[in-house]
DNA sequence: AACTGATTATAAGATTAACTGATTATATTT
DNA sequence: AAATATAATCAGTTAATCTTATAATCAGTT
């Protein structure tokens, strides 16, 4: 019968709160500017594609942890809302290369203002160092999880 | 044109992959235990309850960011499973508190089990020290979301 | 060159978890 | 007493993921 808190068993939750919060941070900011909205799932994609370029569904699939089906919906989407485009990979003849279209990455600068706004707003609550210190962590064990999976 | 990684932009991102990562091995833990499993959601909600007491379904919801309509959904499924009972609250004859059964209480001492496994893979990765200052960090900052709302 | 097993993309349908928009009963405020 | 707010709840919808299955291509082996 302890009273005391047992913030240990709260990891998950505060996890879940978090991711939730971050995004909805993020839809109102996109909202005041009147930058046209895509889904977090869909943004966490686009997002990673920016960062390794052009790419496989199934890379993407495995990077965002989801089936290879459920990414080809979200490229699908993105597709047809003309911000990434899909070419022939000329080392393979099955796969596709999944790129941005340039309306694509106007939308990406879009995207990264506002989550740098989303990370000054952490900032003021948490202050600078801890932010990036606990930001580091975090990728830290995301990491691991990927790790674990060559294993 | 710059090569460098935006770990800033990243943060959406770490946050729904660890949260996911973390709900994956707690799954996997439960399984091996042979421990039934109920959904995320429904273990956070279960989880939030456990660390206080007898609640209504608008306060639960209001904890675990969702709508009172999805709680009830919740409540309902975690009722017909024998885990928590609801009862009249005698203060309010509107509202209804929601508290555990015998058997809700042996599944979260199980669940707890569980977390403590995963907070030790987490430590073994992190450290212990850093570990435990990052759950503090983000646990300040779901705290302040919290704030945010009563302005 | 043909065979086998793995990989890539994809389709179809089921499932899950949240949502919005009602309604009913009770409580609170004016 | 009337108006407004709150708690629970019903019904229908949307969104994101899953599972199962198919077709094309690749890579290694016989």
């Amino acid at each position: 019968m302890r009273k005391t808190p047992q913030p240990r068993q709260a990891l998950g939750q505060t996890l879940m709160l978090l991711a939730r919060d971050f995004q909805k941070r993020l839809d109102g900011d996109l909202e005041i500017r009147g930058i046209p909205g895509i889904g977090a799932r869909h943004r966490a994609v686009f997002l990673f594609l920016g960062r390794n370029g052009a790419s496989r569904a199934v890379d993407l699939a495995e990077a965002a942890d989801i089936r290879p089906q459920s990414m080809m919906k979200i490229v699908h989407e993105l597709e047809s809302l003309g911000l990434v485009e899909r070419r022939k990979d000329p080392t393979d003849s099955r796969a596709k290369l999944i790129d941005f279209t340039g309306e694509g990455r106007q939308l990406i600068t879009e995207l990264s203002r506002s989550t740098e706004t989303v990370w000054q707003q952490y900032a003021r609550i948490l202050g600078k160092e801890n932010l990036e210190q606990t930001i580091a962590h975090l990728n830290t064990l995301v990491q691991a999880k990927e790790e674990k999976r060559d294993q």
